[in-house]
RNA sequence: GCGGGUGUAGCUCAAUGGUAGAGCAAUAGCCUUCCAAGCUAAAGACGAGGGUUCGAUUCCCUUCACCCGCUCCA
């Protein structure tokens, strides 16, 4: 399938157009149309139905280690900014950054240290990015390569000053990128805002700056205690949220996939630390069959787990859930969804602040020197103080929970059943002669209409019946009434809308009041009593 | 962010330094007893801004968007 057809039958028919489309288009921001907003609300709808309302809490699911509760929440798009710095996302989001012309590699501008060095009579500010224990070592070898020196000539540099960021150097005209070949590759220093700014308040000033979040699992880690203390849950137990989230993108590509604007649909399952790791296979496996018994049941899906050098610096296991979207080169697959274990990183960051891997590997508070007092220090964020820990009732034990996060894109949701539903195929017209026709076969869970309802010929009555039929049908589902024209381009026209049926008034109803039901996928037809028409199609849909 | 390409009606395409033509779709009506191309009618476009010019959809510049490749995907 050409990933052209989709997108021009997804502005043709209504499911998706470019935002502010008359102004000329904003990249990375897409609308939904009046066909695309029912199928990401059907997606949405399943989820939520199959996750939360309609979990059993009572029952050991196939493949759980035991019964689980789980529970929803609706938290605001802009929270409290330390929230993003205890998460990590205000230092990863918000920084300057330089690039390098030559290599291609980005540097953070206040993390890219360095030391000036002259020789032969030029001076130039040398810059690394190893590690401190081999920052001097590192220096020198790029040193003589500035300078194109040999090792034994190293007592010709003169090294000028401490060890200082790259921000301190006035003209980077002179600086020398690391793993670059000439001085002077680096840009100058630009602002790289991943996570949305905003000003909260009328009169707001820059200390008044807040943050669009980038993700809606925050929310839910914030609001962890009150959930703890308002519902009676008791672990394990998870919270879903469904929400629209914001990042900027470097490169907004490929469609709806790479967008700017989004919305997620995730779970924080919070488990006994002991139990986590059944959990997150659990999890993983669960989220898989989700999407197979959606439809996305070929090989264009795949479950990936990522390796050990791939996880997060907080994860102790990831798998992604990843669709071969027609867009990407041959064999590549692009994310639908993440399920990642998260350890206590998140809950803790909360309590204590703003966490860093430590020499050993271990998460530890992340701190600063105090100014004028260089031998001592703070955290660099300050967490909320609270106890977010989790006390079990029969057992008394405390423990901070561990957290498995199945965090899904309902956009790239949307887009892979799109992209799957696509077909085209050869099917007969009125004269036998075979006709292209384009049919978008979406599970009817997802379909944004469930049936349409056709009188086979403008009279005898036949529209009177199928306004009925339709009205019938619009008490419990979207439905479509449709009179005009010949009836075989009603039908193609349906196709197109991913319409799973099709009801058609004929002669015979006016004997034996029944219609035919036609199948979108098979073009099969037969014959239904009209008070049967309503159970009948709501049977297939749901 | 860099390099290359593209931008005319809802879609697919055409022509032109003197303000654009068609097919399909869509709309209204007719005809139609089961799978889009029977008939009639009316409607609809040069991505945006600036420049050159008597005059720009056409030439130039800028910008926006999309596509391809690299980068990025935190």
């Amino acid at each position: 399938m050409e990933m052209d057809k989709l997108v021009s039958l997804c502005k043709r028919r209504g499911f998706l157009f470019q935002s502010s489309e008359i102004y000329g288009g904003l990249n990375g921001f897409w609308d939904y149309g009046p066909l695309g907003v029912e199928l990401k609300r059907n997606l949405k709808n399943a989820w939520w139905q199959d996750m939360v309302t309609g979990h059993d809490d009572l029952a050991t699911l196939p493949g759980a280690p035991s019964p689980y509760e789980m529970t929803g929440l609706d938290c605001t798009i802009i929270m409290h900014p330390q929230v993003w710095k205890c998460s990590g996302h205000f230092d990863l989001f918000c920084d300057m950054m330089v690039d390098c012309k030559e290599t291609k590699r980005r540097y953070r501008y206040d993390q890219l240290r360095g030391r000036w060095v002259e020789a032969k009579g030029q001076r130039v500010f040398v810059t690394t990015t190893a590690e401190a224990e081999a920052e001097g070592e590192d220096l020198q070898r790029r040193a003589l390569k500035a300078f194109n020196l040999r090792g034994k000539d190293a007592d010709q540099l003169a090294w000028d000053g401490d060890v200082v960021s790259l921000d301190k150097v006035d003209d980077l005209s002179l600086a020398y990128a690391p793993e670059a070949k000439e001085v002077g590759t680096l840009t100058e220093p630009r602002e790289f805002n991943l996570m949305f700014k905003t000003i909260v308040g009328a009169m707001g000033t820059a200390d008044d700056a807040a943050f669009l979040r980038p993700e809606t699992a925050q929310g839910i880690f914030v609001n962890f205690k009150n959930v703890l203390d308002s519902s009676r849950v008791k672990i394990p137990f998870g919270i879903a949220q469904q929400g629209k989230s914001f990042r900027n993108e470097i490169t907004p590509r490929n469609f709806t996939f790479r967008s700017r604007e989004f919305e997620q649909m995730e779970i924080e399952f919070f488990c006994h630390p002991n139990e986590s790791r059944k959990w997150y296979e659990y999890w993983r496996d669960r989220r898989m069959k989700w999407y197979t018994d959606l439809g996305l049941a070929g090989e264009r899906l795949q479950l990936r787990e990522h390796d050990a050098d791939e996880l997060s610096h907080y994860s102790c296991g990831t798998a992604d859930i990843e669709y071969a979207f027609p867009f990407l080169p041959e064999g590549e697959f692009g994310e639908l969804e993440g399920i990642a274990h998260r350890g206590d990183f998140d809950l803790r960051s909360h309590m204590e602040g703003k966490l860093v891997k430590n020499a050993e590997g271990c998460l530890e508070l992340e701190t600063v020197p105090i100014e004028g007092h260089p031998d001592r220090t703070r955290p660099k964020y300050k967490g909320s103080g609270r106890d977010l820990q989790y006390r079990d009732e029969v057992t008394n034990e405390r423990f901070t929970p561990h957290v498995i996060e199945p965090s899904a894109g309902a956009d790239r949701g949307a887009l892979a059943f799109l992209c799957e539903a696509y077909h085209e195929d050869e099917q007969p017209d009125d004269k036998g002669k075979m006709q292209t026709r384009v049919v978008m076969q979406l599970h009817p869970r997802l379909a944004p209409i469930k049936a349409a309802v056709f009188p086979l010929v403008k009279k005898d009555g036949m529209p009177e019946i199928a306004q009925e039929i339709y009205r019938g049908l619009k008490k419990k589902f979207p439905a479509f009434y449709d009179e005009k024209g010949a009836v075989g381009r009603r039908y193609r026209r349906q196709d197109e809308a991913g319409t799973p049926y099709c009801i058609t008034v004929d002669g015979q109803t006016l004997d034996d009041n029944t219609v035919t039901v036609r199948d979108r996928d098979s073009l099969e037809q037969w014959r239904v009593k009209v008070d049967d028409v309503v159970a009948e199609i709501e049977s297939r849909v749901s």
